[in-house]
DNA sequence: CACGTTACGTAACGGTGTTACTCAATCAAC
DNA sequence: GTTGATTGAGTAACACCGTTACGTAACGTG
């Protein structure tokens, strides 16, 4: 009654493979033969373990969500919750460009690619947000946020943030400033529009790159 | 010494149908030999016309841009150039949602479809920002904004708008808060961020969006 | 040990972008 | 008006893609 079972090694080693190739080449460099050939087995393994390449990149896709999970988790509550907040910031984009290709198929509306991801697997990413929600809600109550609800002020952060990372990927960020210019404006930018004051922002910002500096 | 001439009206038709097609299935449904079948022509067609798909993405892009930059120029100024500014991203948004599939070929890092989009191709869609530059810098001197240079504020509202657009078309924006409310909540937070009083801008908004019911 | 079940390899199908090769249409020259 | 060079476009092929029907061999169970 029981046969053949699956092997999970063959699965993650898949898995790892096409991470490999997709960070080498992107999405068009992902295919099933070359695939195979990079893991040593047939092209018929895709769909025994996946299913097919859709639901292979759609796995991708979650293990991407929960790398930036974990790396915005490592960001540590301090006095200073707007700079809590840049420092996600900071966290999110060093994240996105240390897998870039990982990252446009996380968020390039995968249509382009001719990969399907669901809205399941849109909202298996939404709870990434968690800690830049909560950091929003500390800002607030210290007073430096006009009151609101944290999570639209968290939403609105992060859209201008993947605006950034986007179009810094996409290298649209280079004539007369570039991305790191554009990045350090946006933060300030972002925190003086939900209520903080400039100067503060400014103090902030510093305190969040002297930390950032810290961790290097 | 004169051979026979390239047909521009097969051009033109090339172009007209790779765009129905991109509008109606994406780039994955963009192939030669569908394009070839539509036009009613060969494949190599594509070829002596364009040299190949990259360059005929290329050429529906450049038309995106202008598509867009003509979109932009049709918002008058007014006395209100907050306003006018909100008008400006109205009218980017409401392009990028008339054309959806193009907009994500224009900014969506086309390495994911297996196109390749050159610097100059990115370059070219940056005079695209001139009307935002320049209601940037009326708001700056009608004293709504903190001093600074209009091109980099127009910069960080042109990203953080991108970043609304893509995760919209994414089908990112549906939790609890919608794409309409993100679009009002990312334009005031911009323009606090680029140093409006909070109620103005709250002021300002209804105005864009008055003028905006006034044109439909 | 034998059986049933199933993962995996082989080979094929229909699709893709791209390109030699060919032909026919055009315009310049006389 | 005829000729001839030049070149756009059609035919067919190549290599590649994702996917799948089929056969086989390996495994867990009885």
């Amino acid at each position: 009654m029981s046969p053949r079972r699956i092997d999970p090694k063959l699965t993650t080693a898949l898995l790892e493979a096409a991470a490999s190739l997709v960070a080498e080449e992107g999405v068009a460099g992902l295919t099933t033969r070359r695939l195979a050939a990079a893991v040593g087995t047939s092209t018929t393994a895709v769909y025994t373990h996946f299913g097919g390449m859709d639901n292979l990149v759609r796995a991708m896709v979650h293990e991407g969500f929960a790398r930036l999970h974990r790396r915005m988790s490592t960001v540590r509550a301090t006095a200073d919750a707007v700079a809590d907040i840049m420092a996600l910031g900071t966290a999110y984009r060093a994240n996105a460009l240390d897998h870039p290709q990982l990252y446009q198929v996380m968020f390039g509306s995968a249509a382009l690619g001719g990969f399907a991801i669901t809205d399941g697997d849109r909202q298996h990413g939404r709870y990434t947000l968690q800690p830049l929600v909560e950091a929003v809600a500390r800002a607030t109550e210290q007073g430096r946020f006009r009151p609101g609800d944290p999570l639209l002020v968290a939403q609105t952060m992060w859209i201008a943030l993947h605006g950034l990372v986007s179009l810094e990927l996409g290298g649209y960020l280079t004539d007369p400033y570039d991305a790191d210019v554009c990045f350090e404006a946006q933060l300030c930018s972002l925190m003086v529009g939900a209520g903080d004051d400039h100067e503060a922002a400014c103090l902030s910002s510093r305190r969040a790159r002297r930390r950032r500096s810290a961790h290097a």
